[in-house]
DNA sequence: ACATCACGTGTTAACGCTCACCACCACGGC
DNA sequence: GCCGTGGTGGTGAGCGTTAACACGTGATGT
């Protein structure tokens, strides 16, 4: 069965003969256009032989609904819009498939603006490209640290969800757990005899960076552990290339976390350009689980974020909003992430104290 | 002059206030309706003073011109469709930024959707949902080797475009040149004394990388250099590192161009293992020039491809084909990539034969 | 046997905008 | 003084769809 698409393309004639409406597929199933109408939605009320009908009728016409006339009339037009960070970061890429997938699933579609820099004043030009192109709710993937008070007033304007990372705000978020994440890491790093876990840090303006640095600290407070120095980083390896440089210095050093697997890459090269064996000597651990880091030599330790998962319930999160006209819930979803056990991470080396 | 969004949020009184439409605009500017929308369309017969005093109107109103309705009027909906590979392969998304740039600057949205697997039915899918949605045409940005047969009866319903590597089709076609880019990668490997040069390929079904590995084997075939066999890869660092690790153990190999730079990285992480020092012994040149190949180790020389300059093209060639309602255009227009030099090449060793 | 009701279907009116067309007002040239 | 002529502006129709209601028909209840 080929599905055909016949738009107003050139008939034999060689005159253009235009898209066929409701009122074409009608006429040719003997019903009123209503009716048609009444097949597209599915409506119960239709007898099923003149439900075979009309649709056969479209079948042939190949007719396809016009998607402007039912935004017309409906005032919904079944598109959301994403304001995303338009870089080569892992994480909303991922976030923004994620979301195409789970909009896809329940019929939206998705429009795409790119923020090419993460400040408010980007950031709400793109939100208002979004409105004017006329979506049915925003979803936000940027770290919005930076935004965060001028995003609260459109918040109240057209529905919004903030994807990843955003700290409090007039609207709601759904991300992954970072804190939770970078436990995680550090416990499994104190659980294999660590006396403590060196952190190279991510960039301070984004509310993920500094999530994973709480998480760190706490755990390494709960379990009265020293708590060394962070180590600056930018998401980049050659930050963490820079970093490993100093931490394979110290003697001391047996256990690192890292802010992403970037990071986490150079921290890799940096010590084994100086002889510090990973994991017999340093055990290291990344966040993000990017497709390479199992090839990392050795294959990475890191933290796995579902952002399928994060793009699944921003949709239908948004779309409650969109449903309800409440819009000013301030609800917080987290999700919670997973390690991912490679062989970057062994048990402390004994050292004579 | 803060820009605000008011659509249908509560207002004081507590009622739902509707979003004002042009008749309200037009009311309290004290024209037509039609003066309004000459003014937005920013026809030349309208005397200034009008002209302001309906913008003036228009800004306290708050008015939006409502997206459906004028699409529903024009048969236009200023909305381009992508169907991109949804993985996070650095050419796909780069090229998806570009061309959201490129559709912003002339007033195009841009809706996407994923394609998850590079087979010509689930991309046909993906145009179809697009064409469904009402697109006024269709970017594609995917290894249509595959899928080319079944995109060429698309083409002429829809306006199509395919960006990077399309082979031949009813369609026309904006990509980075392969062949050059290969041809610059190892002529400047050639230049630099070495006898003759590797390659790790990427996968066969995509044609960038039957692209490269034409361009390398072209180069030496005109050098008359030694043709080795080439080096199976599938655009991963485990691919090269697997490839590295063949090729540490052949003495006379002095110079290996990948197919891409993570298939690079592997590589030099399996020389570095191996103790062959890049590009003391041995010189690499990758494709692509992602973000971190400047900080690898050493600095890697490799190709960029302006994937921006892609997405400009390619939306400009879209629009000319939906402005004239020719369909059937089979043009193709390549964009040159040039050679980033960094450290991860240098002149060949001095062998003794 | 008559009112009632659910069902299937048709009729009509929006939705907010643009397009084609027409009306008006000043000019200027004849 | 009359009629173009061109710059302004208004009027009405319609784009393709859904919502609201009206209308038959046959079944159901009393």
């Amino acid at each position: 069965m080929t599905e055909e698409i016949i738009r107003d393309g050139p008939a034999p004639g060689g005159a253009v003969r235009p898209a066929p409406g409701m009122k074409d597929v009608a006429r040719l199933a003997g019903v009123s256009h209503q009716t048609v109408s009444r097949v597209l939605n599915d409506s119960p009320n239709v007898r099923p032989d003149t439900r075979t009908r009309v649709m056969a009728a479209m079948q042939t016409l190949g007719y396809r609904p016009n998607h402007a006339a039912r935004a017309l009339v409906t005032g919904r037009s079944q598109v959301i819009g994403v304001a995303t960070l338009s870089g080569q970061l892992f994480g909303p890429a991922s976030t923004l498939y994620g979301v195409e997938d789970a909009a896809a699933q329940i019929g939206y579609a998705v429009s795409v603006v790119g923020v090419r820099e993460p400040s408010a004043t980007e950031l709400r030009t793109a939100i208002l490209r979004l409105v004017r192109q006329g979506v049915d709710g925003v979803l936000v993937i940027a770290p919005i640290h930076i935004a965060q008070g001028s995003l609260d007033s459109l918040a109240t304007e057209i529905p919004l969800v903030a994807l990843e990372g955003a700290p409090e705000g007039a609207f709601s978020v759904v991300g992954v757990d970072q804190v939770a994440g970078s436990r995680l890491a550090t416990q499994h790093l104190l659980a294999l005899g660590h006396r403590t876990v060196w952190h190279v840090a991510g960039p301070t303006d984004w509310f993920e960076a500094t999530g994973r640095l709480e998480g760190w600290r706490s755990v390494l407070m709960d379990a009265g552990a020293e708590i060394p120095p962070t180590l600056p980083g930018d998401w980049s390896a050659r930050s963490g290339y820079e970093a490993g440089l100093l931490l394979a210095r110290i003697p001391q050093v047996s256990a690192v976390f890292t802010a992403n697997d970037q990071t986490a890459l150079g921290v890799l090269r940096a010590l084994a350009e100086h002889g510090r064996r990973v994991p017999e000597e340093i055990s290291v651990v990344g966040f993000d689980d990017v497709p390479e880091s199992g090839y990392f030599i050795p294959p990475l330790t890191t933290v796995r974020q579902d952002f399928a998962e994060v793009g699944r319930q921003g949709v239908a999160r948004l779309l409650e909003i969109i449903g309800s006209r409440q819009r000013d819930t301030t609800e917080r979803s987290l999700i919670t992430p997973t390690l991912t056990v490679r062989r970057s991470t062994a048990q402390a080396p004994q050292l004579v104290d």
